[in-house]
DNA sequence: TGTGGGTCTTGTGTCGACAATTGGCGTGCC
DNA sequence: GGCACGCCAATTGTCGACACAAGACCCACA
């Protein structure tokens, strides 16, 4: 009845769907994900609504309690934290290794990307700094940079996902776009410089930066956590 | 028909049983894992088996190839590589993240497992060491010690299963018991001083020795063995 | 009126079957 | 003799249904 999906299977499309409504909030941390309510919503049985909650399991965004269902998994302050630190070990390793492999012409690539990141801080006054597409490249160049495939794994599969219902936008936040740009071009000078100790150094004290930004940025918001039953 | 099963599911024994089976070679790398026949062979049906490949998958123990099954996921030198140089970067970051948190009493509960090791090794003359529930628990504790959750299940569930398909016994092996117990004493020692940049050094220091262990041991077996006939 | 037991509903775990796609094989044509 | 086309079997993706378990609800009884 449905026309025969040729490319994505339903499971990868309710993946999707689910994944996408989790981060949009549609259901809120703690909500229960009912297999045929959510087969009857998507249209499809529920053998692929659990194949890809079985996924959406694997990559810790719920949680599966026993044979009493999943829940979306819960999230907090700490646990951002945390994912930030585990970020912060990985990609620290990731600019080591990818100064020890990466070519010049790649090296040539980031510094065309920071430029246009300058210039963009430059016109938008670091109003709002759309780095989707900026700051994300150049760690993610970085990242599969360093020609590990167990860390490009890690970090652009798992750990993308997690942070993603937290719907983390990067370090370039607010003000600190100049910075981050800064600190940037000191990361990238350590590539050149083919100093893999002192890379990792700058990578690692630009996202304890985000993270220590994150961390304070909550203390001020601490108590207002309520929301509508 | 089958006895039902009052705690773990029937997804959860595949699971197991499978993995068990691939660890154990049954199911060598590269090798199909058909749906039907798995489920013949565990006298269960297709449901739990497919429940237990997805969650292989997530494990990256198997390789999903589109509408073509699943195969057991190739392994190398370089991806153990790979994978011992991700748990550096980890096991780094809990080892500083436990040095700020660690209590009094746990660290003597480690100096105690140091002692017990140490004797081991005397006994044996660093024969078959077996660190199984040695070498592992040091390093397990510092990990929990880390109370960093996320860190936690990265690498005491995801990292585990991966490294365990290789039946890597962790840097103990052969003659390096006595270096290992030594490096786990400066560790230890950095911890106690509440140094977490030194503690995170030396734990980073002990790991890159096993990694270079195995780096090496391979490169002399590299070319086809040939070895004095 | 509070509590205990029993029932009843909801939902997961599991099963067997159908359909569509993939890859292999045989056959026919050039 | 080689290549291409088409058929066939095998296996995955998907579906609907059944059975047991967990929690909610209700009623009777102290």
């Amino acid at each position: 009845m449905p026309p025969p999906q040729l490319g994505p299977t339903l499971a990868d499309q309710a993946f999707e769907w689910l994944e996408e409504a989790i981060i949009k909030g549609d259901y809120p941390p703690g909500a229960r994900l009912d297999e045929l309510a959510l087969s009857k919503a998507f249209g499809i049985s529920r053998g692929p609504v659990r194949e890809a909650i079985l996924r959406l399991e694997g990559k810790r965004l719920v949680e599966r309690i026993a044979r009493s269902g999943v829940r979306v998994a819960q999230r907090s302050h700490d646990d951002l934290v945390q994912l930030l630190t585990v970020r912060e070990a990985l990609e620290g390793m990731a600019c080591r290794l990818a100064t020890e492999r990466i070519t010049a012409a790649d090296l040539d690539e980031l510094d065309k990307l920071l430029t246009t990141h300058e210039k963009d801080i430059g016109l938008q006054a670091g109003a709002h700094y759309f780095q989707k597409p900026g700051d994300y490249d150049f760690h993610f160049r970085i990242i599969l940079a360093s020609g590990n495939r167990r860390l490009i794994e890690m970090l652009s599969e798992d750990l993308y996902h997690m942070l993603r219902v937290y719907r983390y936008r990067s370090s370039e936040r607010a003000g600190r776009a100049k910075e981050a740009l800064n600190e940037h071009r000191k990361i990238l000078a350590a590539m050149r410089a083919r100093d893999p100790d002192q890379a990792e150094r700058e990578m690692r004290a630009h996202l304890a930066h985000a993270r220590r930004a994150v961390e304070e940025e909550h203390v001020s918001s601490q108590p207002p956590r309520l929301k509508r039953a």
